[in-house]
DNA sequence: TATGTGTGTGACAACGTTATCATATTATAA
DNA sequence: TTATAATATGATAACGTTGTCACACACATA
């Protein structure tokens, strides 16, 4: 592999000037620019990014932490992640932790060791130790999709309260009395913000009689909760979904039961499913921006990196009511 | 940041010593570990790869490159590569080509800049150039998914000529007798292979009307040839898509004409959907085994790296037909 | 004319780690 | 008892790049 020096010595200057070219930095003569990238090119150069990070402190190099990549939920917010950080000339480390906080320190130190510039995380508990852990090694963060209380860093989510609280409107204005809502860890702040949308559209209604299941953000979870809740007397005529994993498990489980959706039970639920992998949309659901989220964390994150921000950012995004099949009017023996 | 120097000092030993504790390499006695490693924690000694990577020339970082990290395929194969890299202590970096060979000659720079130990490669074109690129720069190469004719390298893929074959084979025994075949570009070998494997069933079967389209492995192209497919006269009764975007897209398209599947028209095709986006799997695919090629590919990139390979190898799995509700007898009529 | 500023180039050292070679001590085999 | 191997530790240099300082020249300004 040639390294600066065999370009240096074909070009016929020293090493530090081919550093300057391949960098578009300092002053270099049209004239040597022109002999060192012919060098370069003669040569199949192709500079050493170890070496360039160890000297220069950066790798440009950026991590996106999140609890599962295959949930297009993140998928989308990955892909805004990538389009920004690519443009400015940074790589994505991707991680997932499952949910797993032992996973996200284990992932932390990783990223510490390789240097990374900053990293995108959505943290897996309530806890603040994987971000100060990252802080106090050099490394900017960007907490993303969930709160963290007590910690100063930027903030980009979106609002769960506020989107919470327009799909149970919809569903109360459908008529519906007994909702029932099938939610994440107690711990993670999506589901405490959304039950809290939830709490605020009852209690607006009037309604005293919440229905709350907690459990875990996956299919499984949803499906197990589904069937608990519909054990229940009286059944609830709605259920919401704090997820759309969990959604799923609840449709699933809706149809096991020989419930039909929406004319026995409605259902509406957090974050939309990619219309690429479906043949019809069906779900009533709060959209998050997803993909504008990683993109604004992103623009955020390099800001912080390159210092040009003082005061912490807490950047909370409205969610998109999209109103499908899966919701309507309760029945009216109900 | 605490260097080897530092742990060094504390523990009262040479540099060279807190590096083969670290690493586990070498002689080191009980009582010295054990100061060295206390001193890690001490302080709190974190190693830099950059550093580690630029003098012991390998970086622990794979490269998983496909075409598109959204397709659930290659997102189950990517849990594939991400298991079992893990497992050895690499990391893996993914990079998204969009089938374009530009893209993937930018990104094998980047790998290359990068040091990266070794490249799971999706070909986007049926170029070779990357792949010399790649192992000119002494990055090992698997290539997974496509084949790339007259290139000494691993190759790990599944049977593409034989699924197609038992999947149209399938159609025919269930009376079809004009089925029209969906596929992407034309360069590309999964599309040469799965129209082999069509052809040669409707070879058997005595045909000789095949009814070919070629386009691009996305939904979008999938709804488009359909359209087309659909109106000729007479038109196919049974219609197979070459990946599950192009499944999508056909199943689309047809419910905008007024098509029912299997009613009317039966549809199959290649690559499953994931269970956890679907209220219900309804297409008849065959199956490939992506995460077990992920995780063969995997291993043998990491043997290919550690040298105890001879010669290259070629695995080809065997897919999985999985008949569900979108293929059924076609009408009497026809 | 003296001074300052922009331009162009290079020498040197350092980033943090480990490969390589060297040395010393202890255990084992001949 | 001597030779040989296994164990334990360290000194030195090198990986490939760029930050820092230094120097030289051209031109503009006072």
């Amino acid at each position: 592999m040639p390294t600066v020096h065999d370009v240096a010595k074909r070009a016929d200057v020293a090493p530090i000037t081919v550093s300057r070219v391949i960098n578009n930095s300092g002053y270099v003569s049209q004239a040597t620019r022109k002999r060192v990238e012919a060098a370069v090119k003669e040569l199949g150069y192709i500079p050493n990014t170890l070496a360039r990070g160890l000297r220069s402190k950066r790798t440009n190099t950026l991590a996106l932490v999140v609890t599962d990549i295959t949930n297009p939920y993140f998928t989308l917010m990955a892909r805004g992640v990538e389009d920004v950080a690519g443009d400015s000339g940074y790589t994505v480390i991707y991680s997932n932790t499952d949910e797993s906080e032992a996973k996200e320190e284990k992932y932390a130190n990783i990223l510490a060791q390789r240097q990374v510039d900053g990293v995108l995380l959505v943290p897996a508990g309530g806890n603040e130790k994987t971000i100060k852990f990252l802080v106090s090694n050099g490394i900017s963060v960007v907490v993303l999709d969930r709160r963290v209380p007590g910690v100063d860093i930027d903030f980009v989510r979106s609002d769960s309260e506020e989107g919470a609280y327009h799909l149970t409107n919809l569903l109360i204005r459908l008529g519906h009395k007994r909702i029932a809502f099938i939610t994440g860890p107690n711990g993670v702040s999506t589901s405490a913000d959304r039950l809290a949308g939830y709490r605020r559209a009852l209690t607006g209604a009037g309604f005293k009689n919440e229905i709350v299941y907690y459990g875990l953000y996956n299919q499984q979870s949803g499906n197990e909760l589904t069937k608990q809740a519909m054990a229940q007397s009286p059944k609830p005529t709605a259920i919401f979904g704090a997820n759309n994993f969990i959604m799923i498990g609840i449709i699933k489980a809706l149809r096991d039961l020989n419930i039909y959706v929406p004319e026995n039970v409605s259902v509406v639920g957090f974050d939309d499913l990619p219309e690429s992998m479906l043949v019809k949309p069906f779900l009533t659901v709060a959209r998050q921006p997803a993909y504008e989220m990683g993109r604004l964390a992103t623009e955020l994150l390099l800001k912080r990196i390159s210092g040009e921000l003082e005061e912490y950012q807490e950047l909370i995004l409205p969610t998109e009511i999209v109103e499908r099949e899966s919701s309507g009017p309760v029945k009216d023996s109900d």
